[in-house]
DNA sequence: GTCTATACTCTGATAGAC
DNA sequence: GTCTATCAGAGTATAGAC
């Protein structure tokens, strides 16, 4: 393997021109597929939003299908993060304080991933199935039974590990995914997730600090 | 007023013959709509679901907006019956659990609805934004002002009630809306509703619960 | 590597016979 | 009221010049 300049793990073999449009069509396809989904979102508007031509576009995806999957796939690491941070040497509630706080921060930092996200899974995760049933039920499984070790040991009230983990996705991706609504019924002058934050922690501090 | 034989009171006037295609096309639609989203679903697709012709269909709903429209306004009182009815003669905590596990059984009984809604929040909600801004902030409003008395009265344990609000939601239709991930990272020989309803008492029971 | 031009399919919607 | 036939337009994708 001889000298490459700039061995990044993720570029596909190219140029750096190359680099630079497949980045300028991820960005704009994830603009383009979390306002509207994978249906409404057409080549034209992507094309037009990356500055390129729709043939120029189809030459680095072969299909729009292909550009969703390497968006999506691109995502993942990411969007998980937060729950592989869970620390086993940690201290319990402080852990799930954190994560729920991280979880609460990334929705707000990438709402238009959220909703790409919930859009996918909302149409029954037809490109996402083998994620979710393979490595997604992995780390949750190895969470849960880190949960359930805390609770055996009397440091977390018990609750059920996976609905926890669920009540957690639900409440943090409510302020993306929702965000129209929350904004509707809240009102000018508010910052939702600001206001979530201590309202999540009391949530989760009631609920599982032991007795 | 002659006397009319069967005056339902959301009966479009016209014949036995077009209430039921009215009933066949909505049915077709919802079924159409909560799995493909607005764009995804076809004409084609609801019109064969129901069993009539394409322009047969267009003969009841003059488009597919009309169709999409006259479905959300005809489902959205049973969708927000549940908020509507906490009562305030009731016992704070258990008017507020009764609250959850209605909404909870309303997303067991109703996914297609709970999905149709979500899409199309998830989408900004360009059909619903009247809707979201008007009476659902109005309903959301009047029961904010009815928690926070309880609150004040030490009857509940003080938090913000439009976040408590929003987390029921959040919680009670992620098991509707993300049924792919759920099942999927529960894994099989699971009833993700009826392990929901305890854990959802228990979140409610410790957050609320006066000191 | 990028563009113009275009092929082909399917969409939502309409016209008009019955 | 319901059908057959059809339209115009938009969609994804491809061919081939540059």
């Amino acid at each position: 393997m001889p000298a490459s300049p700039t061995p990044k793990a993720d570029a596909k073999p190219g140029t750096r021109i190359q680099a630079r449009n497949r980045a300028l069509i991820l960005e704009a396809a994830l603009a383009a597929f979390s306002e509207r989904g994978f249906d409404g979102a057409t080549l034209s508007d992507i094309a037009g939003r990356a500055g390129l031509s729709k043939p120029n576009l189809l030459y680095y995806f072969p299909s729009k299908e292909a550009a969703y999957l390497a968006l999506l796939e691109g995502l993942l690491d990411a969007w998980l993060a937060p729950l592989r941070d869970l620390d086993p040497g940690g201290e319990p509630l402080a852990e799930v304080l954190r994560y729920a706080r991280a979880k609460l921060r990334l929705s707000r930092a990438m709402p238009r991933e959220s909703r790409l996200f919930a859009g996918e899974v909302l149409r029954g995760a037809p490109h996402l199935r083998a994620v979710l049933e393979g490595p997604l039920r992995a780390l949750v499984a190895d969470k849960a039974a880190l949960l359930l070790a805390w609770m055996d040991e009397g440091r977390l009230a018990r609750v059920p590990p996976t609905h926890l983990v669920f009540s957690v996705w639900a409440i943090t991706q409510h302020y993306a995914d929702f965000d129209a609504q929350v904004r509707a019924v809240l009102g000018p002058g508010h910052d939702p997730y600001a206001e979530a934050e201590p309202f999540l922690d009391a949530l989760l501090t009631r609920l599982l600090r032991p007795l």
